[in-house]
DNA sequence: CGCCCCTATTCTAGAATAGGGGCGGTGCCCTAGT
């Protein structure tokens, strides 16, 4: 029945590892939160079960409109046309017209952001949901504390909705991560299905120095790693020099505009550029299988988003190598990023104290010079409206920056761990060590990639590569 | 917090250094003023 399916409408010939049992789960009317490694083939999981139930709606909520684009452009070429979404690029007449036919889709796709609106919940509510999907479900404890609360509230929402199945899906999830999935969506007999976040393909390196011999450590290494390459740094304008002065690279941050971003991407996707140079806007939904390397400038802020950026290496199964570089005080920067998402002491302070004479938060703003749209005055807005009071905020918030800089911390210990790497990654996901080939460079079975021939301007040593940049100035894109 | 860039000050009167200031990630979302 199932393989029928599969076979009819997805064109697929078997199960991938997991997918199967994944389906089963749903069917069966179970809450399931899923661990699924990259490329293993995540839509059916969600896709299929409609095919197998009574009329019904499958909802989905997906972090971009990017991701909601391309699932909804592969459906319809499979031939499947009662597919819609729900996004800030519908217009108010469009999104008129979905709801009042909601009841004759498969598939509906928004954004957390929409879903939290009472009208759409309104209408949702109205009609029967057979399967309540929540995708990229790491996004729940990684975005919905701090960036992107309206994640936090798809467990009440859920509820709301007359309690329907839910399936969360990530490719990579700690203890903690899973915690935080199964408390944001409200979960209470959450079936868990994991497969091991081990990329057995993926060997890991990490090369330790100083700040001034950064640039070299990196020319020497692009010299000896295969592409396309990825590499991956913390900085907007980072990324951008860094892109200058590494031959046929082209850079990628969300200060891009969304042409030129998705523009980018699809060059990056077909082979036309080999080296793309990014800060961690890059790589959600992103199907590329032949990267061979990612190479971190500077390291991310936690384990399990280091997890997720080489995890875009290899895809195809391939041998493939991440190189994390590190110079003593690179921590600085993400430690500086944890603290700038939350107020200070002093905004808290004035805040509440106009709040508490009945001030709006419009008059409040002009007042302090606070700009609407900084996210920690966002976040502190927030939660002032929830009816927090100021020293629950200040509790909440420390307990949040303690969480938080203890995952760098153990990003840290990554680094300076002398023992097995993937032993250590594996450990911190609650997983058995493995034994393998092309393990990490502690274990001393690194194997070199085969050199790659370059011509002309890659072969100049450092310096004159420098000189070469600074008297040629030369598009990066 | 550490960096990078700009300006001001210095004695080497034009290049070197010290000090001040701004900057630093991720994405939804129809804001409000042309």
């Amino acid at each position: 029945m199932m393989e029928e399916v599969l076979k009819r409408v997805f064109r697929y010939g078997a199960f991938r590892d997991g997918q199967r049992q994944i389906v089963e789960s749903v069917l069966a009317g179970h809450d399931t939160v899923a661990i699924l490694p990259t490329g293993g083939g995540k839509s059916i999981c969600y896709q299929l079960p409609s095919y197998l139930q009574p009329a019904g709606l499958t909802v989905i909520v997906s972090p971009l409109l990017s991701l909601i684009e391309d699932q909804i452009m592969q459906i319809k070429r499979r031939g499947e046309r009662a597919v819609a979404k729900l996004t800030s690029l519908e217009s108010r007449d469009q999104k008129e017209e979905i709801l009042r036919h909601l009841n004759q889709l498969r598939y509906l796709y928004l954004s957390p952001e929409q879903l939290a609106a009472p009208q759409i919940q309104q209408r949702l509510a109205e009609i029967k949901i057979n399967l309540f999907v929540v995708d990229e479900a790491h996004c729940i404890s990684q975005w919905g504390h701090e960036f992107r609360t309206d994640y936090a509230k798809l467990g009440e929402i859920r509820q709301r909705l007359s309690n329907p199945t839910c399936l969360a899906l990530t490719a990579t999830a700690t203890a903690q991560v899973e915690q935080d999935i199964i408390r944001g969506l409200a979960l209470t007999q959450a079936k868990r299905i994991r497969h091991s976040v081990n990329r057995p393909e993926i060997q890991l390196i990490v090369e330790q120095t100083e700040p001034s011999k950064k640039d070299e450590v990196l020319s020497r290494r692009l010299e000896t790693v295969n592409r396309p390459c990825v590499i991956y740094t913390t900085t907007r304008k980072e990324a951008e020099r860094i892109a200058s002065i590494v031959p046929q690279a082209a850079y990628y941050h969300a200060g891009l505009e969304p042409e030129d971003r998705q523009l980018i991407q699809q060059q990056f996707l077909h082979d036309e550029i080999d080296c793309l140079v990014c800060t961690s806007a890059f790589g959600m939904g992103v199907d590329k299988g032949n990267v061979r390397t990612v190479i971190h400038y500077t390291m991310p802020a936690t384990i399990e988003a280091y997890m997720q950026e080489i995890g875009r290496a290899g895809r195809d199964g391939q041998p493939s190598t991440a190189v994390l570089l590190y110079a003593p005080g690179d921590q600085q920067l993400q430690q500086f990023l944890v603290d700038k998402q939350y107020a200070s002491l002093l905004w808290i302070d004035q805040v509440t104290q106009y709040r508490g004479r009945g001030e709006s938060f419009e008059a409040i703003e002009q007042r302090l010079h606070l700009d609407p749209d900084d996210p920690a005055y966002r976040l502190l807005k927030g939660q002032l409206t929830e009816g927090k009071t100021k020293s629950q905020i200040i509790e909440w918030q420390e307990e949040r920056k303690k969480i938080r800089l203890r995952e760098l911390m153990q990003m840290i210990n990554y680094i300076q761990n002398m023992f097995c790497r993937r032993a250590f990654i594996l450990e911190h996901f609650d997983e058995r060590p493995v034994v393998q080939d092309r393990c990490c460079d502690n274990c001393g079975t690194i194997t070199m990639d085969e050199p790659v021939v370059r011509t002309g301007f890659a072969q100049l040593d450092w310096k004159n590569r420098l000189e070469e940049v600074f008297f040629s100035s030369r598009p990066s894109v």
